[in-house]
RNA sequence: GCGGGUGUAGCUCAAUGGUAGAGCGGUAGCCUUCCAAGCUACUUACGAGGGUUCGAUUCCCUUCACCCGCUCCA
């Protein structure tokens, strides 16, 4: 497995078996795309599907203290003022007129100097009569902003220009200008990241509603409502799978920044630690709290945060995501967003570099509070076994799909060379995708499609093992066509009905079949009756 | 958004200012007793729009998409 940072053709290659097979297709391919969406295919929507059911599985079904939400994608306006997405998650931008680099207007360091002012240059034969500006620090000499904006104009298409209408000006704490070589900066533009749609016929300012840029608000919409129906004391989680929509600046790396993709989150709400305090004496901290160990009642957030960070990774590696194939990143305090307390990235190593699969962030109950203020409804919890009101602290694992499918796609793909009997040598790519996520579990082929005895027994195992997974039945050309074909799709087990099956050789054979397993392409032989028993365990 | 690159069949690639070809794949048939065998037939493309031209996949412009770098990023 590569380890390189960047690996561009080995993304190439992910990326045209994802196509030639069927994963991911581009979105209205048909019209020339759409930058930013894709589509899955039918080994792609089956995979994903697995892996939400999986998600789904290890956060509910498999645990008392978690429950389920199924949101609608389109809310009240009033959610994204109150979660500040509609102040927030825009990003004022500004472009050097010099550089054409872009900076994000809010981190530019403001300067104090003096601005030289020009109204145009000249030059032999041409004329611009553009104004541009350059700011010098206190005291340089005129004739470095000079060259700066001669530089500028050069690139306008005036060379050697003869500057025009020089002024200058003092100048305290400006943002205008670029620190790195004072020239004029673009006025700032704003990217709102919510796409923003209207509810109702008349497109008017009344109307303006978002598609949700995350699954999360909505769950802290809810949380009174789940509390009241759903039986469950704090600490408790309601967890939610859905789409959500972001109107990216720019797209990039195949499916891994999309404006349209999914998100399995949840929201984990706890205890403040004063209630923790005030029931148990003491909050436990992650330095006397050993892994792995069963949530206990006097955990603080920081325990509660490791512990999910655990379950998470856990997760991960259930379903083929190797430990050394990812990373933890904790964010630094001073870029935490204002409300977050600690946040943890999981980060996958991508072909084309280390990337966040989901951040696990304690979030405090700045949520909860924000929305008790601006919709005048309590959040509050009260405790019975605390004797006691408060909003709960919450600890929010938010992972996105696609980019986890990518993830296990990248991880899955994997090139060897083969040798035949005859010593010829070839290359197999095969998808090693763990059994639990594969699209098709199992291939069921007829060693020949022209005898009948084969088709029909090789029909019958087909309709036994349906029911219970996944399977895809060929009966087409050479068997080992037929393998290789599902090796890229990443088809864990490969069940061929023989002669010894219909027990031509020797009744001790009748009523077995040849199980050819992906990643070793090794063969044994099982009992029709016992093939359920073996492959159950391996795909669930 | 800026700079650079690339767009020809499902994939990988070729050729050409005179109307596109291969390999692999896919489909159907024959054959075939375990790892992409063989034979036959079929299938499918110049990203889109405009311009120059008698004629454009080829030259020019615009646009769209993808890749790389910058930028951004929950």
């Amino acid at each position: 497995m590569s380890q390189v940072p960047t690996n561009t053709s080995r993304m190439e290659k992910v990326v045209s078996l994802c196509k030639r097979r069927g994963f991911i297709f581009q979105s209205s391919e048909i019209y020339g795309g759409l930058n930013g969406f894709w589509d899955y295919g039918p080994l792609g929507s089956e995979l994903k599907r697995n892996v939400k059911e999986l998600w789904w599985q290890a956060m509910t079904r498999f645990r008392d203290d978690i429950v389920g939400l199924d949101a609608s994608i389109i809310m009240h306006p009033q959610i994204w003022k109150a979660s500040g997405h509609v102040d927030t998650f825009a990003d004022p931008m500004v472009d050097c007129l010099l550089t054409k680099k872009r900076y994000r207007a809010d981190q530019i360091e403001p300067q104090s100097g003096v601005i030289y002012f020009y109204t145009g240059a000249r030059a032999a034969d041409t004329e611009l009569n553009e104004p541009y500006s350059v700011l010098l620090a206190a005291g340089k000499p005129a004739e470095s902003a000079r060259k700066v904006a001669k530089q500028y104009y050069a690139l306008r298409g005036i060379a050697d220009a003869e500057l025009l209408g020089e002024t200058t000006e003092k100048a305290e704490n400006t943002t205008a200008y670029n620190p790195e070589n004072g020239s004029l900066f673009t006025p700032p533009q704003m990217f709102n990241l919510m796409f923003k749609t209207y509810i109702g016929a008349a497109e008017s300012s009344e109307n303006i509603a978002y598609l949700r840029p995350e699954t999360a608000q909505a769950i802290f919409v809810q949380f009174k409502n789940v509390v009241d129906t759903a039986r469950q004391k704090v600490p408790f989680g309601i967890c939610q799978i859905g789409k959500a929509f972001r109107n990216e600046i720019n797209p990039r790396n195949y499916t891994f920044r999309s404006r349209e993709f999914e998100q399995m989150e949840l929201e984990f709400f706890i205890k403040p630690e004063e209630i923790v305090e005030k029931q148990h004496g003491t909050v436990a901290t992650p330095d006397g709290t050993p892994a792995g160990t069963e949530p206990q009642p006097n955990w603080g957030w920081e325990v509660w945060h490791k512990y999910w960070v655990e379950q998470r990774l856990n997760w991960y590696e259930s379903i083929g995501l190797p430990r050394e194939s990812l990373e933890l990143f904790f964010q630094p305090k001073e870029e935490l967003a204002h409300y977050a307390r600690a946040c943890v990235d999981i980060l996958y190593k991508f072909p084309f570099g280390t990337q966040e699969l989901e951040g696990i962030a304690a979030r405090g109950n700045f949520d909860l509070t924000q929305h008790q203020t601006h919709s005048g409804k309590s959040m509050e919890y009260f405790d019975q076994e605390a004797a006691a009101k408060y909003v709960p602290h919450v600890i929010e694992p938010s992972a996105g799909v696609d980019r986890l499918l990518l993830a296990l796609l990248c991880n899955a793909f994997d090139e060897e060379e083969v040798t035949d009997e005859k010593g010829k040598s070839e290359t197999r790519i095969v998808m090693r995708l763990h059994p639990r996520v594969a699209p098709i579990k199992v291939g069921i082929f007829p060693l020949l499609k022209n005898k009948p005895e084969l088709v029909s027994k090789a029909i019958e195992v087909r309709d036994l093992l349906r029911p219970h997974m996944n399977v895809f039945y060929d009966e087409t050309g050479a068997i080992g066509r037929r393998y290789r074909r599902q090796d890229e799709a990443g088809t864990p087990f490969g069940i061929t009905i023989d002669f010894d099956t219909i027990g031509e050789n020797g009744p001790e054979f009748e009523g077995t079949v040849t199980l050819r397993h992906r990643d070793s392409m090794k063969q044994e032989r099982v009992k029709i009756s016992e093939l359920l028993a073996f492959l159950l365990p391996q795909i669930r």
